[in-house]
DNA sequence: CTCCTGTCCTGCCGGC
DNA sequence: TGCCGGCAGGACAGGA
């Protein structure tokens, strides 16, 4: 499931073959994902030069030199691939989306559950965009500290969990990295948001900074490992503490010992959550 | 306005 | 072995 980390690890995976690329074709394999293609899609790109890209939570931009962008969302099952020019191209089931470039390289968009998305906007009016004129701040920025999320918790009675997966509050978090930082902080899950201390917030703004870098780290590497094998860029395993772990040991205590069995698996807003009823108080 | 639930979509896994 | 039901979840729509 790609969240921040793994998206910017498939940016960071693309620019080096896509900045400064010309587009020289483009193939729509199907009319639409979940929503439809935008229309004329592959007219508006082909010729076009590739400026940049940039990431904002879990999406990221082809930035044109057309001065339009398209933007791209992973959704559950999202990945792209690499074809330089030296290699054989075959084509895979669920390859969606495909841009070639003056360099013959190749950028294939795969998505098997077709939860990803492809959208097409002026680069200048990004912010207005429907995808992006109600999300958060990005979590890794200054302004996402303590004081920031102890402010935004207080117009909501959801639990922390639910918040912390609120795109408007902060952009970015699914449901692992919301997990990992909660075991992290010590902070239980179904704890009201407004009911965190600011304390605690400034802990939990700190944890969710560290898993993220430490994913994003992670990511850097396995990209390599994955440039050198086939140019696979899209969802990783990482080692988790409790996301997936229900019925384990809790790695930071006793709880096993006590008996009371590990990390629990509850429903929250029809979403797993997974945590230590003895570390998260 | 907020909150909650259902929907989309396919691959995978457990049970029979 | 093979089939089938249930589950996974990000964004969004619609109802309470």
């Amino acid at each position: 499931m790609p969240e921040l980390p793994e998206v910017e690890t498939v940016m960071r995976g693309l620019m080096p073959y896509m900045v400064g690329q010309q587009i020289t074709h483009v193939a729509q394999n199907r009319p639409n994902l979940r929503v439809p293609f935008p229309p004329g899609l592959t007219d508006k790109l082909v010729d076009q030069k590739i400026l940049s890209l940039n990431r904002r939570g879990k999406y990221f931009m082809l930035n044109l030199g057309n001065n339009y962008s398209v933007i791209v969302h992973l959704g559950m099952s999202g990945s792209f691939k690499i074809y330089t020019d030296n290699m054989l191209f075959v084509p895979q089931k669920h390859d969606h989306f495909i841009l070639t470039l003056a360099s013959k390289t190749r950028v294939v968009f795969n998505d098997p559950r077709r939860f990803g998305m492809v959208l097409y906007h002026p680069s200048k009016d990004l912010d207005r965009h429907k995808a992006f004129i109600n999300m958060g701040v990005e979590p890794l920025d200054l302004e996402f500290n303590g004081v920031y999320l102890h402010r935004s918790f207080q117009s909501t009675s959801s639990p922390i969990k639910t918040a912390l997966l609120d795109q408007r509050i902060v952009a970015g978090l699914g449901n692992i990295y919301v997990c990992e930082a909660l075991y992290l902080s010590g902070i239980n899950p179904k704890t009201k948001a407004h009911k965190v201390s600011l304390k605690r917030c400034h802990i939990l703004v700190n944890a969710i900074k560290a898993v993220l870098i430490k994913a994003i780290e992670a990511g850097g590497s396995s990209l390599k490992d994955h440039r050198q094998a086939d140019g696979q860029l899209g969802y990783f395993q990482h080692q988790f503490s409790v996301y997936g772990k229900q019925g384990k040991a809790c790695p930071d205590c006793d709880c096993e010992i006590e008996r009371t069995h590990g990390i629990k698996r509850i429903i929250q807003a029809g979403r797993s959550t997974f945590y230590c009823p003895r570390k998260q108080r």
